[in-house]
This record gives C-alpha cells, sequence and structure tokens, in this order.
DNA sequence: TTGACATTACCGTCCAGACGGTACAGTAAG
DNA sequence: CTTACTGTACCGTCTGGACGGTAATGTCAA
C-alpha cells in the first residue's frame, strides 16, 4: 500500500469540484466524492471528519488560489484592479471549471458565503484605498464582479469580441489609477 | 369546505421563498412548504406534481415579476438600460428578499438556470439593438448584473453613498443611449 | 326542484431510497 | 507503535412522491 500522506487531501477535493460539476450540485454526496477520489468512504472522513469540514476545505482552496493569482500581478507592480481585471479574464477566458460545489455549499449553509464575502470587502477595501475616481472604480469592479458571476452561472451573455471591448474599457479606467 | 381555488399555487410559491429565506436553501422540503402555506403534502402535490415543477414556478413567477417591471418603464418612453437600471436600483434598495430559492433549484437542476439566462440573453439583445457606445453598454450592464449577484448572495460591499455613485454613473450612461 | 354522478381541490399516511455519519476490524509502511 | 488509510456493515433521519381517501362544488337529466 502507498499511503499518499496528507495529498489525499488535495486529491478528495479535486474529485469534489469534478463530482459538483459532473454530476450536479445535488449529488455531491461523500460516498460520491470518495469513489472519485479512489479513497475509501473511511479515508474521506479520515481526511475531513464532516462533509462541513470538506466544503470548508472546497472555500479556502479557493480563495487562496484566487489570493495568490492576485498578489502574483501586484507583486509585478502592476495596479490592484488590472490584477483583478487580468485573474478574471483569465478564468474568464479558460474553460475553467465553473464553481458548481458553490451552490451545493451554499445549499448545505449559506455561512459558507461568509469567507467568500469577507474576502471581497477586503479587495474592495485595497482598492478603494488606491484612489483614482470613486465612480469608475466602482463600475469596472461591480463590472467584474458580473463577469464572474455569469462565469459561475455558466453562461456565456458576452460574444468574444464583446468581451474584449469590455475588458479594454476596464483596463483604461484601471490605468487611470496610481500605482 | 372552501376550497381556495387555483390561488393556493400562489400560496405554496410565496411560502417556499419564505422557507428558503428563513431555514436557508437547503430546507426546501416539500412538507416544510406545505406546512408554511398551510396546506397538506397532498395538496401541494396537486398544484405542483413533483418538486421540480415547483421550482419551475418560482423560476417563471420571478421572470414575469422582473419583466413586468421593466416594461413599466419601458412603456412610459423610458430607455430601456434606465428601466433595467431603476428596477435593479429598487431592489437593491429595498429589503428585498434574496431569492434564496435560486440555491435550491440549481443545485436539484442546474438546467433551472437556462430560462433565467435566456431571458437575461433576450434583455443583453434588446439593448445592443438601442444603439449608442457598447463599451458603456456593456460596462453598465454588467455592472448592474455584479449588484443583482451580490443581492442574491446577500451581501452589502457597498456603502449606501457608493451605491449611489455607481447608479449615478450609470445612469449617466444610459441617457446616452438614444430612446 | 331534486337526486345522481363527476370533478375539483384537497387531506393524511406510508414507503423505498439516499444520505451523513459511526463503528470497527484489518493492513501496510515508516 | 503510530500514521494513514481500506472495507464493510450498519443506523437514524430525511425526502420525494405514490396512493387511497373525502368533502365541497358543478352539471345535468327527470
Amino acid at each position: 500500500m502507498k499511503p499518499q500522506k496528507t495529498n489525499s487531501r488535495e486529491r478528495i477535493l479535486i474529485a469534489a469540484e469534478e463530482v459538483a460539476r459532473n454530476a450536479g450540485p445535488g449529488s455531491l454526496s461523500l460516498d460520491a466524492i470518495a469513489q472519485r477520489a479512489g479513497v475509501s468512504k473511511g479515508g474521506l472522513l479520515y481526511n475531513f471528519p464532516t462533509k462541513a469540514k470538506l466544503l470548508q476545505g472546497l472555500v479556502e482552496k479557493h480563495l487562496e488560489e484566487f489570493e495568490k493569482a492576485i498578489d502574483e500581478g501586484s507583486a509585478r507592480g502592476e495596479p490592484l484592479l488590472s490584477s483583478y481585471l487580468r485573474v478574471i479574464e483569465r478564468s474568464s477566458a479558460e474553460g475553467h471549471p465553473p464553481a458548481a460545489w458553490l451552490f451545493s455549499a451554499i445549499a448545505e449553509d449559506p455561512g459558507f458565503l461568509e469567507p467568500i464575502n469577507q474576502f471581497r470587502g477586503r479587495l474592495l477595501a485595497r482598492l478603494r484605498a488606491q484612489g483614482g475616481d470613486l465612480g469608475d472604480l466602482l463600475i469596472a469592479f461591480m463590472a467584474m464582479e458580473g463577469l464572474q458571476c455569469m462565469k459561475l452561472f455558466d453562461t456565456d451573455l458576452l460574444s468574444p469580441q464583446e468581451r474584449a471591448v469590455l475588458l479594454e474599457r476596464a483596463h483604461a479606467i484601471a490605468a487611470g489609477q496610481r500605482v
């Protein structure tokens, strides 16, 4: 036997995302996740003692990845709004998996939204602190929220050209920011 | 006996919204809805033969209300974007119940999003047809989508002043449209 | 006017299945 | 001896939905 140490956690988290995406958020059961992860149910519950902990793990994982992606650009001296824009842009363009698991989490307990909302609140606070025209900032920020939301709902209202126009406009606004 | 005819349907729909809001989207069970609506489970299933039909009823009801609210302003010669803006504004300001039931519906079957997405697609098409600067239109539209999404998640990232600034900006953009 | 019957609009109970979680014995690697 | 599991068996609960009633209302012929 080859116990893969604690990176079973990662496998389980990824399996959960896949199950939610393929079988629908309503079919995100522990059995299904365990099977997909190639782990016994006992093993799953060894890593995540409850379903709530597992969902929390999903939320944290995604928040960490998102933050890392933003700080990456920020470290390169990019304006924060531009970093945010770029991350949204990339995840919006790539066939990135829509976070179907989020719907499971919210259905289970709307409290899972709190860390996400806090994260978004902190991000907006950092943006506000960078100065520039408030109206410009807000409309660009909210438009990006709208884009992300569209992705979450797996919709594509905008044509590629339109998305390009929108992002160009947002980038122009971001360029007006002080770094 | 006083069978309240078909307006039991309405009562059930409203009860479902309340249950989802109060007990959480994960607790939206037929029993809970029936109890809240003051109807037996059998009675509920008489009006909505399956849970899916009930959720479909919720989607349709909301889409109808939304469309009515928009057309109301449109009939007064308002630019379409302004109507849309006004509806979002009002529902965003009022302590309007966040549509927690939507999460139940999506968890049950992501297909429930389709009529909603189609509706939004039609709305955007109508907006495009009105002319005006595409970048302006898109950024205002997406910002409103973002606002609506925030409401759905029951978050309030923006202060009242900020929301005012945002809406003023959006209205300015809408004013540039031909009627 | 009245009785017969059909329809409508519900009631209340029951059930099979799924789900989260527990318990526990075993096992292989370090 | 501990860590990191596997595998199976099981439990209590909840849920959607099927089903068999039943009272009020509507219809229509005699």
